[in-house]
DNA sequence: CTGAAAGCGCTTACAG
DNA sequence: CTGAAAGCGCTTACAG
């Protein structure tokens, strides 16, 4: 666009070039290369010149250019975090936990969903290692071939969360979900519970989901308990879908004393539904659940579930991103976070 | 790192280097610009030189550095999405709105939240233009003077969502939180309740909430009813906080008949508390909420509410920004997205 | 249709 | 404690 040749008025012209660290240190008058030590450092300049280069960034308006710094110093502070699902409390808790640890030190959040589809969580880690970045956050330990390629390849701290992998790619942070289910199965068998159902959604995707089907089947098998009681939705869980499940259950095995669903969404949609349908909780049917989300404590009767670590693992996912700052990728290694049977009224 | 002096293994070398452009240019035998304009426009080379270059990149797993690519080109692709909370289903639609648009065309999601704190926001703004944003969508029209500054300056498209301001940056899409709470309070009044409450969380800092507040005010007295039982929390909502204030509401006002609840989740909250407390709803006290969360639709009764257009304006906002790529920034407008009143059986 | 040069805005050794 | 030069890996005009 020409600019017209009417004299330019004092005031700052609107047409104007981002302001650079050039233009900091002219103004402070240093050499750029100050500046930048300034910033990064402010105790290896002297007060003075510190105090001319803040009141300069001040004046200036001056917003390093993160770009131009991660290309230069390769260090990039961001860190992507891959969930399945955006919209769902499971994975908002995690990246709440990662969040508040990341963004105080500085570094960004990429986020992205794959929608449980391991074709999109590819696509995704390419897009994301383009950032070079300095940690990946994802849940899950199944990736495709290609994925699991790339993440191997990448010097990021690759930080996989949600089950314990056998074979971790790099930091693995979890838990059993296998284990968490065979314990909340002793809960109910231990309770009397006989005849017991367990109902999941989308578990050909959702893989945890379908571990804690696993544990559930092994466990009844191993106290000789009768299983086959297993109800799989195609699509994601949601309250409807929990309530649609108590209605089909009872149509199917009439008989079920107790259901463990895959997740509190499904549990929570059945405990709901159990009030219009007359059921009674847990006379007539009990109900467990998995996750711990707090609308699970407000249901009567409050629902019996598994706590998931869900903020603690994207906490921990993040410390050990910032951990390991500069250092070369070690042995992979796994944490395992305890997950917790939180007996209520509801089983 | 010194490297060993045997001879190098046909291998590829752990210890290697980023592979770049340039190699995959000279694996190809073109110019480097060849294969930056092949990856940016397939059409503009020739098929025969697009297999070689694809397969340059296919051999050497060649990801590009966007953080290159954007200090060059000065086209990010990036837009942060800043909220008051991430865990908090109503932003969470938002979010996936926003991202099921951007991710596809490429565009990447830098995730900060603001926990309902002016000065955090102000934080995010300025640590966020660092990567100079194509846009930024951000929750809300009230921001910090320095917040207001940075977003009146940055080429970035700004959207503010979820409620429409006086006195737009740039683009603004949302709906009047005072007349959607003006229309849920006619709804109430039209059915004969006459002694109604609102209760809300944190107004003083969640604006929004406050709007629906003085919306509610403002239209009893227009209507001569009785106002003044208010109720607000320090602290942001939760479900047991809304079973608190149905406790605390028939303490302080018996004769209470109806109650608009500032959101959801303190709505379902006491919904469910009700049960407990041996209260029928809607025969001695109607609960209305606000957003129209999917638990809404589960309770019983069922909660009336107000549902608020989440994942739309998340996806319009992502629409407005890929629109105004690479245009200057013209006249601030406002989008106004309907919300809707939806009756169910609790009020 | 293809290429060499310059430049985006920083940081990193290397000097003084 | 401070500075000039080189370089990070791309893209953008400008040529041919």
């Amino acid at each position: 666009m020409p600019r017209s040749n009417v004299p330019q008025p004092l005031e700052p012209v609107r047409e104007r070039r981002r302001v650079t660290m050039r233009d900091v240190a002219r103004r402070a008058g240093v050499g750029a290369i100050t500046v930048s030590r300034a910033l990064a450092d402010p105790t290896k300049v002297s007060p003075a010149l510190r105090a001319r280069i803040d009141a300069a960034v001040r004046e200036l308006g001056y917003v390093p250019n993160r770009m131009a710094g991660g290309l230069s110093s390769q260090k990039t502070r961001v860190v992507p975090v891959i969930v399945p699902a955006i919209r769902n409390a499971v994975f908002s808790d995690l990246i709440e936990g990662a969040s508040s640890v990341l963004l105080d030190a500085g570094y960004q959040i990429l986020l992205g969903s794959t929608d449980y589809d391991l074709e999109r969580e590819e696509n995704l880690i390419a897009d994301f290692l383009g950032w070079t970045p300095e940690g990946i956050i994802i849940v899950g330990t199944e990736h495709s071939e290609t994925a699991c390629r790339m993440l191997s390849d990448t010097e990021a701290t690759v930080v996989e969360l949600f089950e314990l992998g056998a074979d971790p790619i790099d930091v693995n942070i979890g838990f059993s979900n296998i284990e968490a289910a065979r314990a909340m199965t002793d809960y109910l068998a231990d309770k009397g519970y006989r005849r017991v159902a367990f109902v999941g959604a989308y578990l050909e995707r959702d893989r945890r989901a379908d571990q804690r089907r696993a544990g559930f089947e092994a466990r009844l098998a191993e106290r000789g308990l009768p299983s086959g009681r297993v109800l799989d939705y195609p699509g994601k869980s949601s309250y409807d879908l929990g309530a649609q499940a108590l209605h089909d259950l009872r149509a199917r095995w009439q008989d079920t004393d107790a259901v463990f669903f895959a997740n509190d969404v499904l549990a929570v949609g059945a405990l709901l539904e159990a009030i219009p349908m007359g059921l009674k909780v847990p006379e007539d049917v009990a109900i467990a659940g998995f996750n711990g989300l707090d609308i699970g404590a407000r249901a009567t009767p409050s629902l019996t579930t598994v706590v998931s670590p869900r903020f603690e693992m994207g906490q921990r996912a993040a410390e050990e991103i910032l951990k390991r700052r500069g250092v070369r990728r070690g042995d992979a290694y796994s944490v395992d976070i305890p997950y917790r049977i939180l007996p209520r009224g509801s089983a």
